[in-house]
RNA sequence: CGGGGCGUAGCGCAGCCUGGUAGCGCAUCUGCUUUGGGAGCAGAGGGUCGUGCGUUCGAAUCGCACCGCCCCGACCA
């Protein structure tokens, strides 16, 4: 991509309405733009990073043996009244009603709506084990929506839903799930752990909140520092096997969020250099239900011996518009974005020191052409601004590296290559230079 | 939803207290010069002063109401 043909419109000054750096840094770089309380637009560069982020938890959800699908933002209010939660939810469910007078609701989660597709289709164990998931706009109207879409109103969301015959087989999809999570959060650049939650009126061991430790983040966590350098499952982790040991080496460490955490139980536990306290944004949480929805729902499937049971069934989440602030709070620095090589919105910034000089252009031209036919998404600085301008552009929307051509090093037969993280720099051969990219 | 604050050009702000018809920086446009870390000079364009009602000869400025946004708290992916 040009950027002289990219829309980016950066801002030099940062509007007032931002607090946290992450927000700032979104508004900066032209990623985002406010469009009410809570609601944003997203402009390419933003746009660029969120399918990015959705493409890596859909090929773990893919690889866990989760199945994509799409459920609507609109909602019936009927099958919320089935569930109960029609007048359980209060004000932050956002009411619509039709020309028909007909009321319907955004939908702020989809438990309800997949269970009605799932027993309208699922009569047999021998179905099961299925998960369904969709990454889909959700709406909550909060009070106080802030953080920018850290904490919006509106925001898009991974959320799977399980169904299994039986509490083992519930388990079972709770753990690959937990695998997912930990390898979709890793890909992302991210240290991401799973902590003890709340489960609520249902009880149980069997929910996680995933938190991204972050200074600035929303809750106060606690955790043995040991999670901190746990290994990733890898790529070809056997998601039919038994994955109950991954889970349980996790969940025999302490990590736990303000609201569950027993400073007593922690002290206990951890050995006093191992205990870590700091700050952690949620985003993502693994939840078993049991039959809360299917119980009422009447969704059952006949089991082996030919009897009608509630299935099981659990619900997974992903913010993945709150991870864009998630990942910028976890990497920044003064002059910008520092976005892990995954999930940039582009591998190579080129920057041409001196566009309208026939060399440079020339050299210029050619890289972009090998690094983007080698499949690499490169920004190509060809602006007519000074070099600052476009050193500056470049650190702002935190391209994990620049590739520096100008008439200086051309001279030498060399142009620089940078990395945006580290700041090493180096000076190649352009040949050298797109072997180094293209490997 | 309780408490606080702010709405003036695309962005950041001054002007308001003490009413007299709007200004600064950045950005934008034109020209010239410049070009290895957010250039300089000269010129230009751009504003229903959030909205409405009121007070007044006269309102960005004073009063009332409404709308929007932000911050702290309580609540949430």
């Amino acid at each position: 991509m040009r950027l002289s043909r990219f829309f980016l419109p950066v801002l030099k000054e940062t509007p007032s309405e931002a607090q946290i750096v992450s927000h700032r840094l979104m508004l900066r770089t032209g990623m985002i733009r406010q469009e009410a309380a809570g609601i944003y637009a997203w402009l390419p560069l933003g746009h660029r990073v969120l399918r990015r982020i959705q493409q890596i938890v859909r090929e773990e959800m893919d690889r866990a043996g989760a199945v994509e699908i799409l459920m609507p933002t609109l909602q019936s209010s009927d099958l919320w009244r089935e569930s109960g939660r029609y007048d359980a939810y209060g004000p932050e469910m956002l009411r619509i009603t039709d020309r028909h007078e007909r009321e319907l609701l955004y939908g702020p989660t989809n438990e309800e709506m997949v269970t009605d597709i799932f027993r309208a289709y699922v009569k047999s164990y021998k179905a099961l084990p299925l998960n369904l998931y969709h990454t889909q706009w959700k709406f909550r109207d909060e009070v106080r929506p802030r953080f920018g879409v850290m904490r919006g109103r509106e925001f898009l969301m991974k959320d799977a839903y399980s169904f299994d015959i039986d509490k083992a087989g519930a388990r079972r999809a709770y753990n690959r799930m937990y695998v997912a999570y930990l390898r979709a959060f890793d890909r992302m650049g991210l240290v991401a752990i799973p902590m003890r939650a709340d489960t609520g009126p249902i009880g149980g061991d069997l929910s996680h909140e995933f938190h991204v430790l972050a200074e600035t983040g929303e809750s106060q966590v606690y955790l043995d520092k040991n999670l901190l350098t746990m290994p990733i499952p890898p790529v070809d982790i056997d998601f039919d096997g038994d994955l109950e040991p991954i889970v349980q080496a996790r969940s025999a460490m302490y990590a736990a969020t303000s609201d569950v955490h027993d400073q007593a139980r922690f002290e206990a536990e951890v050995p006093e250099e191992r205990r870590m306290s700091t700050r952690g944004i949620e985003v993502g949480q693994i939840f078993y239900f049991g039959t809360k929805y299917s119980a009422p729902m009447k969704a059952v499937v006949a089991g082996p011996d030919g009897k009608d049971v509630p299935v099981e069934m659990g619900s997974y989440g992903i913010g993945v518009s709150r991870l864009l602030g998630a990942i910028i709070e976890a990497s920044h620095d003064d002059a910008g974005i520092i976005w892990p090589e995954p999930v940039a919105p582009f591998d190579i910034a080129l920057i041409n020191l001196k566009t309208g000089d026939a060399k440079t252009d020339a050299a210029c031209s050619g890289l972009y052409e090998k690094l983007e036919n080698a499949g690499k998404e490169v920004l190509y600085d060809d602006r007519d601004e000074r070099p600052g301008a476009k050193f500056a552009t470049a650190e702002l929307i935190g391209i994990p590296w620049q590739v520096v051509v100008g008439p200086r090093g051309l001279e030498k037969g060399v142009i620089e290559i940078k990395n945006r993280a580290t700041g090493v720099k180096e000076e190649l051969s352009a040949e050298e230079a797109v072997n180094r990219f293209v490997k």
